[in-house]
Formats: structure tokens, sequence, C-alpha cells
DNA sequence: GATGAATGAGTTTTCATTCAT
DNA sequence: AATGAATGAAAACTCATTCAT
């Protein structure tokens, strides 16, 4: 990977975050690249060749984002990690996770399996807790970090942190 | 509203709500609605002109939507009736609440304001069941569902209401 | 077709003719036809559309072409006058021939059944004065007015007329 | 000539033979021939220059394959010979001659004159045999043998070999 | 001799929008 | 109200060519 072919990536990623996939255009983003706009089309295909690029990468920093839970024993450590997740956010990481967000709605580019192996521990940690169902738990608190992290990413409410506990003491973690 | 109109905004609705807002050209609305491309220009003025109008009618739509809710008195039906908001939605109104998720995403759009009125039904609620923090303990619900919200309308997991009913039992409910 | 549409077929076929389908621009077009470029796609949905389009004029012409001698009743009328048609062709129409000559170099585009029914009467010709073996003889006088075409649209030689009385020689017509 | 320029050379015959000159670009040419496209440059300078490469070659080629004829004394083995041509033509060679005769249709590029040693032997053959326009019959039979290439090149007849018997034998030959 | 990154100008195509009818 | 022809600007993509290594 040379060093345009990163400044590619770093800026496209910026700017499908801030306006859409379909709202930026490949010349701007090779303009804040500093790049020619050949370029893209020689090193990604075409648009959604980089779109995918970016993907990819960011599978892999999402992976090493959820590795850290699953190095974890103790079930309450896991619960609690996993509902601290959103809030653990590189700020420099944000566009790429409003990417990642955005994309779900772009019907065919989602993948949901990454979030698999945070499941299964999830499942491990909520079966050793004794839980009746800890696949239905284990969804629950995906659902839920999945909702906070959008409301990090947008910023929407201000006492975040106040509601992340309330939701704690709900399972008297 | 004629009625040609009214199939402008319905197949525009659709297509923005598939593939985007930016992924839907004026043309192919047209096309979808069997009427002339300067037709939404007439009745539109321009693109935006269209989505705005679409979403007047949604937010319409959407109060309606919670006015249920806000004609219940007993402050558990208050809670279990948000937390089943989103299992309500009838799928015919799908393509609707896509659109208004997805546009979170496009900063400029979204309106927050929407939710106040369930916000504040739900703090009377929960203050009168005496839970120490109203305020965190309703915009959890809210943020709660929106994320069921996405994933019924992404048709993400199987057993959602299982996991709903985990939610509910969370409450006591 | 409005006045736009032909002018932009009658530039396209022309500048076609003179550097071919792939050395002429969709823009090249749209300047000599004084129309923009959009609506060369507008009206063609794409430049092979354009080509497409000249080409099922070209047949009706072709057909026109050749519906003089379908009337031919003498069958010597009718041999001499498909070896003359090539030194009949309309100086106009140069262009659209030369285009039609090159393309049937264009892997998959010349339609040869254009000249059936030429064939057809050509073999009733030959059938009638007894030659023994009037596909074949069909054949080669066809073969021969696409040589002779060629080179009267090449301009290749210049006692053309000459040699094309030899050849009405051989056939003691 | 290195292996690599071989390569490319038989590579971009090939494929301006199947899509024209304009039809193929450079990139292509050097994904088939297996080497870099910077290559293509510094051994042919340019697009054109391995075009002309490739006619240089060609050239010899023709002279070659017409040398056997050249050496033939008596007249009608001459003028057979000639008739015999386009069905002696190396399917291998089918590429090569594909793009002559596309050639031919691109104003700037043919060289007629390669067939003029072909030409002369013609005129002394039909003058040994008496004809009372050597010059002519010649340039039919040239005329002639061109269109057969374009059918054995183009596969378009079936009985195509018929077709020359019966031209033989307007020759009585 | 050979590669592959990089470019700039061009090509095809799309799209929001206007306008005469 | 409605159409459909037409546009200009921009978008996506291609291509011949250069150049550092």
């Amino acid at each position: 990977m040379t060093e345009k072919q990163e400044k590619i990536i770093s800026s496209a990623l910026e700017l499908f975050a801030e306006h859409g996939y379909n709202g930026t255009s490949t010349s701007k983003v090779a303009k804040m690249a500093g790049v020619s706009e050949g370029l893209i089309f020689r090193h990604f295909t075409n648009k959604e060749g980089l779109l995918k690029a970016i993907m990819e990468i960011g599978n892999s920093r999402v992976e090493q984002f959820y590795s850290k839970i699953l190095l974890l024993e103790n079930p309450t450590d896991i619960i609690k990690g996993v509902i601290n997740l959103p809030f653990e956010i590189d700020e420099s990481h944000y566009p790429f996770w409003k990417l990642i967000y955005a994309l779900k709605w772009k019907s065919d580019f989602y993948d949901q399996s990454v979030s698999n192996p945070l499941r299964e521990i999830l499942i491990k940690a909520f079966t050793a807790l004794k839980y009746s169902n800890p696949e239905a738990e284990s969804d629950l608190v995906l659902v839920l970090i999945d909702s906070f992290a959008t409301s990090v990413l947008l910023k929407k409410s201000k006492n975040l942190v106040e509601v992340k506990e309330v939701l704690l003491n709900k399972y008297r973690l």
C-alpha cells in the first residue's frame, strides 16, 4: 500500500462518512487526497471497489476493537466491557464508525458477521451467570450497544453516560 | 393533492428508502410513478422539495403513531407501550421508517424533536413509579426502541420478540 | 423523430464513416450536430444505441436500394443489374456505405441477411438461364459486388468501369 | 527482438484484429502479453509505433505469401494460383489479414502498393494469353481475390470453394 | 530491459433542472 | 396540469503516456 493509496482511503473514508457514499464524488476524494482522479480507479477499479477496500480495512479495525473483550474471563467483566464499548471509540475513528452505521441502510453492504465472536462470548458469560435465556440476553446487549454507538456518534443526548449507568444498574453490575 | 402527486410521493419514498436520497435519480422516480420528469419539478420545485414533502407527511404519520401512547394513563402501560412500538409498525410503512432512520446519518436532515412528546410522557411515568433518575430512564428507553426499530426494519435477528421479552423482564413489567 | 435527432444521426453517420465508431467521440458528434451531448443519450441510451439506430435506418435504405432489382423479370437484366449496383450508389450515401463495410470487421455487428432477397432473385435468374450451379453462381456475384463496392467507396482503381465490362463479358451479357 | 517484444506484437495483433485499433487499449495489450504497460512504450514509442511494427512484419509476411506465385512461369498457373491465394492463408495468420483488411477503411493507413508485383505478373500472364485488356483483367482478379479473402476471413459463406470453382470455370482454367 | 505508480486530458454517461407546447 | 425535448454541469471511468526506481 503506497502513501497515495492510503491517502485516498483516508480521504474517502472521511468524505463518505460526512456526506455518504452517493453524496461523495470521486473527484472530491481525489482532490482531498491530493491525487489524480484516475489513480483511484487504477488502484480500486471503481468507486465501489474503493468502498470495499475501506470496509476491509475497517473490518480488521473492528475486530481489533473487540479483541480486548475476547480476552476477558470474568462474566460480569465481559458484559460490562461490551456495554462500555461504544464509549471507548477513539474520536479519530468516528468517521469510520459513522460510515459503518450509515451503510447498514445501503441494503447489500453491511456484514453482520463481524459481531459474531462478541455474541459468542456474551452467551458464554450469561450462561455462566445462569441467565435463563443467554442467547436472547446476548442479542439484547448487542442491540443495546448498537443504539449507544449511534447516540455517541451522532452526539444525540448529553446525558448518555448517566443513561449507561441506569442500564448497568438493571444488570446489577 | 392529485393522484399523480401521490404517486410521485409514494414512488420517491420507496426509492429513497431502498437506495437512499442521493442514490435515487428524479428520472427513476418519474419512471416508477409513471409521470413525466418535469411534473416532479412543477409540483415540488426541486428534488429536495420532494424529500421535504415526504418528511412532512411522514412527521404527521409519526405523531399519529405515537398518539395512542400519549393517551395512556397507567405508568407501566406507558413504558410497555413505548417498548412495544417498534413491533407495531405497519409493514406498509417500512419504507417511510427506513428513510427516517437512514436520514439520521445525513447531518442536515434529522429532526430529533419528533420524539419529544414521547420523552415527556415517559418521564412522567418513571417519576410516578419513583425511579431515581426518570430522565435517564426515559432516554434509555428511547435509545432502546431506536435500536429495536432498526432491527425490525433491517430484519436483523430472528428472535427479536424473545429479546424484547427479556428486556421487559428487566423492568419487571 | 425530431429535427435534432435526425441531426445527431446524420452527424454520427458521417463521423463514424470517416473515423470509425471507436474513433469518434460522442462529444464530437454532439458538437457537429449542434446539440448538447446529453441529448444523444436521452434519445439513444448509449453510444452503441446510436450506432444501432443508424444501422436500422441504414437497413431500410439498403432494402430500398435493392428494390428496383427485385422488380426485374428478365434474367440477364437481373444479373446485369446486380453487377451494376455498386456503381449506382449515390455519392451522398458514401458515408453510410463506408460505415456498413467497415462494420463488417466489428465482429458482432454486420447483418448479412440484408442481401438475402438479392440472392434469391439471382438464383432464380441463373436457374432460368440453366446454369448448372445457380447457388454458387449467385454467391459469386454477391462476392463480386462486395468487392466492387469496396473499390468504388475507397476510390481504389481508376479503371473500374473497364474492369466491370471485362466481367460482364465473362457472363456474355 | 526479445521474447517480450514478440509477445507484445502478437497480443496486439490479435486484439487489433478482433476489436480494431481504436477499440484496443494499450493496457489490454500489456495484460494479454503479460508485461507492464510501460514496456510497450519503451519498445515502440507509442501506440501507433506498435501498429507500424506490426504492419512491417506483416508486409514481409505478405510478400513471402505472394512470392511462390512470382516464381511461376505458366500463365494459367499464375492466374489459377492468384485466385487460389485466399484459400491458402494459414489459419494462424488470420488475425494479421483481418487487421490489414479492417485498416483499409482507416483512410490514413492502407498501403495499396503491396499487391503491385502481383498485378504485374498477372498482366504478363493475361498478355501471354492474348486477352484484349490485360490490365483490366488483372484488376478484376485482384478485386476478386480481395473479396474472396474477406469471405474466408469472416467465414461468411459455406460453399466458398464451390464458388471459386465456378469462377475458375469462367476462365476455362 | 522492465516495472508499476502516477498523471492529465478525454470519453461515456448521469442527472437535476428548464422550457416550449 | 402535464409532457417530453433539451441543456449544462458534473460524475464515473478510460487511456495513452511519463517517470522514478
